[in-house]
RNA sequence: GUGGAUGUGGCGUAGUUGGUUAACGCGCCAGUUUGUGGCACUGGAGAUCGUGGGUUCGAGUCCCAUCUUCCACCCCA
């Protein structure tokens, strides 16, 4: 038997009307706040995320599917969505669009990476984007964007985590005063943060290890690094979040993995289920990275699958239900047979959920069929329905019968 | 990449110290006087017991390998 790939998932009839609400929500409150979609290829070419993720990072170095394709192209499946985006605005010159430039997206992305709990191979992020501005009035937009989605879901024990790194000057600054502090006693650190001691030192604040986290103690802290600019941005955010009364923590530790993100950073993280649903940051220099004029931007990506699983444990709501047949027509004999075939997509015709036998069922079987599902109301047709022009329509619920004419309208007001 | 657990019909499970045609529940299909469902009853389809080797007269039950799923590390949404 063939089965799915490793870290890939199906998305059945029974559960994909729950990704088709979440999607359709999430829209809403993004249009709302003016992004408009972007959709950009799965695959790009793979020198994109070298460099605009950053070729030092986990996710480039060792979580990509990258292939030649026939041409000897090196090819990656997008492990991240922002770098593609920012990509397509400078391809397709929207620097020249009246700034800001917001956008999101629902996009497959993938990651060669060991599967648990809430992390799949392929998996789905809900991104926005907001590129052409500096100002601490967009990251504050967007803050409140992702949690009002978040909130919009009811998930419970959800905290926004939000943090400062700086520009590249600060943070220089206060990496090397860290590797002072933690060089004094790195031989006592545990040895995945001897290695990241080179790599990434922020990282060594967010060890578990007991001894580290000793060691750790009094160790510098970034806000403390920033420029007066950085600095300034930082008050700023956190004052618009306080008069919005968006409840925030600052956890200091938060270090982005990708290499894009400058100031601000913010997660939302359950810690019901121990990971980020949401995170994201600015990046103001991604865009000239990527060949592009300066241009400072800020986004933030929201993993649906995650989002899935906790709304689904946690959401009982009946906004989301798997839809029931307005009507279910049975048929007796060939002269009804063609009757309800034209009823049916009359009825359809005027957006209603019919139901009738494609299985060549008894009757009885076809009630049975109506039954399991959840059909609301039943009609039964035969010869003397057909030539009377009248019917009766059932209340599955109720066992209530009414008789109707067999005319659309006539029907229509019998099931409402 | 490292470590731990897991794998029996669509789903959930039972399978004793290895022994004839792998069981049960749910679901599915059909029938119970061929024009009205939900209940009940009857019958039916459907599993080479994840896969591949090995041990044995004989393995779902033992051994090895491999894959999947789940969880942790790492990292991330």
């Amino acid at each position: 038997m063939i089965q799915k790939p490793k870290g890939t998932k199906d998305i059945l009839p029974e559960c994909s009307y729950k990704w088709a609400y979440v999607e359709e929500k999430a829209k809403e409150i993004l249009e709302n706040y003016g992004f408009k979609e972007i959709r950009v290829p799965v695959f790009e070419q793979t020198e994109l995320f070298e460099r605009g993720v950053g070729d030092t990072t986990d996710v480039v170095q060792k979580e990509m599917y990258t292939f030649l394709d026939k041409g000897e192209r090196s090819i990656t499946l997008r492990p991240e969505g922002t770098a593609g985006v920012v990509r397509a605005y400078i391809e397709n010159g929207m620097a020249s669009l009246p700034s800001p430039t917001k956008m999101w997206y629902m996009m497959p992305m993938y990651r060669y990476e060991n599967v648990q709990k809430g992390r799949y191979r392929e998996f789905r992020q809900i991104g926005a984007e907001i590129i052409g501005t500096a100002s601490y009035k967009a990251d504050v937009e967007l803050i409140v964007m992702a949690d009002q989605i978040i909130k919009k879901f009811n998930i419970p024990g959800v905290i926004l985590n939000i943090n400062s790194i700086g520009c590249p000057t600060c943070r220089k600054k206060y990496q090397e005063a860290l590797k002072e502090f933690i060089g004094k006693n790195i031989e006592q650190y545990c040895g995945t943060c001897k290695t990241r001691f080179e790599k990434n030192p922020m990282r060594i604040l967010d060890c578990k290890e007991k001894k580290c986290k000793e060691l750790n103690q009094g160790a510098p802290i970034i806000l403390d690094y920033l420029c007066e600019e950085c600095s300034a941005h930082f008050e700023n955010v956190k004052r618009a979040l306080e008069k919005l009364k968006i409840d925030y923590v600052i956890d200091s530790g938060i270090v982005r993995g990708l290499d894009y993100y400058t100031k601000t950073v913010f997660e939302f993280v359950s810690e019901t289920e121990g990971y980020t649903v949401l995170a994201g940051g600015r990046y103001d220099g991604l865009v000239e990275e990527l060949g592009g004029q300066k241009t400072e931007a800020i986004g933030f990506a929201m993993g649906e699958d995650r989002l899935i699983d906790i709304f689904e444990k946690y959401n009982q709501t009946q906004e989301v239900a798997i839809r029931k047949p307005d009507l279910y027509i049975a048929s007796i004999g060939e002269v009804a047979e063609e009757a309800v075939s034209t009823l049916a997509l009359e009825l359809r015709k005027n957006e209603l959920y019919i139901e009738t036998d494609i299985c060549e069922r008894s009757m009885k079987a076809s009630l049975k069929y109506a039954d399991k599902m959840n059909a609301k109301f039943l009609m039964v047709m035969g010869e003397d329905e057909v030539n009377a022009g009248k019917a009766k329509i059932k209340n599955m619920t109720t066992g209530e019968e009414t008789q109707t004419e067999l005319e659309v309208r006539k029907i229509i007001e019998n099931i409402k």
